[in-house]
DNA sequence: ATTTATATGCAATAATATTGCATTAACAAA
DNA sequence: TTTGTTAATGCAATATTATTGCATATAAAT
């Protein structure tokens, strides 16, 4: 479980840095996507803590959720309603998530190039793209396609 | 409004080439699209029917919506949970959607490069792309940025 | 230990979407 | 015209996703 360590070290630095608390419910359903490297939704997250002997009010699962979203540790998926674990949450950057249509497997990559393209496409447009993008991009996985 | 009666037409002709039928509540949606050309939700679009004398089950209108998507005339901002007409529904490319952030104005695009620039960054992965392929970009519009 | 801002618990409610099944409409075939 | 077949709609219950207001508890600094 290295990655997720290496990932759990980057989120409690960024907590720090930001000057916000480490609490045991970020902690624990931080610790959950990091196990589950599928997205999860905010209810399955409330099922998964529930079964642990830890139940927890959907209302501070969404809070924790946009508390780790804010800290850019964790995505939100909208085409599925889901959340999932920033593959890469250390660097500033374009994140692209692709999304299987069929299967609903998910594959972050992180394209500077991509990223570049899309500044110049909406250059035109007088729209300005954020530092930190996520896109999501609806595809066939290898299995599927 | 011509360019919306372009839209209507091209709309109606895709279902016959679809043999799919032309209904009075789809007919009825789509002018709502038309009309309105910021996205929709589903309940704003039951609301807007009930006050034209023309209700509608709420199961009916997502139904009609589904319908709509997929002849390609309207896309699903899963980001907005809202439902927008398609600006440009009668060619195959990517359909870009920039977003605003703050303030939810839609502006749409089509950039070719773009899908093509996406194409090359998800052939490493083994990822497929489809043919008409919608995206969602966040971005900080004219008026916000 | 005290303080203070923040996080959490709780329960109601809002917002979004789907389902199963009965009924109606569209439309082609006899 | 009547019949048969498929597709669309109506209806109401229910499922799913998410937010809110306010009281209480806790983290972390002093």
């Amino acid at each position: 479980m290295a990655k997720g360590n290496l990932i759990k070290n980057k989120a409690l630095e960024l907590c720090m840095e930001a000057g916000e608390s480490v609490t045991p419910n970020r902690v624990n359903i931080l610790d959950l996507l990091i196990e589950n490297k599928d997205p999860l939704a905010a209810y399955e997250i409330k099922d998964m803590l529930r079964n642990s002997n830890n139940d927890l009010n959907i209302s501070s699962i969404y809070r924790v959720l946009d508390f780790w979203i804010k800290m850019k540790v964790v995505h939100k998926l909208s085409i599925l309603n889901k959340y999932v674990l920033c593959s890469n949450p250390d660097e500033v950057h374009t994140h692209i998530t692709n999304i299987c249509t069929k299967c609903s497997s998910v594959v972050e990559t992180c394209n500077e190039n991509m990223g570049l393209n899309l500044k110049e496409s909406t250059k035109n447009m007088g729209v300005a793209l954020t530092p930190d993008l996520n896109v999501e991009i609806p595809v066939l996985c290898a299995n599927c396609k």
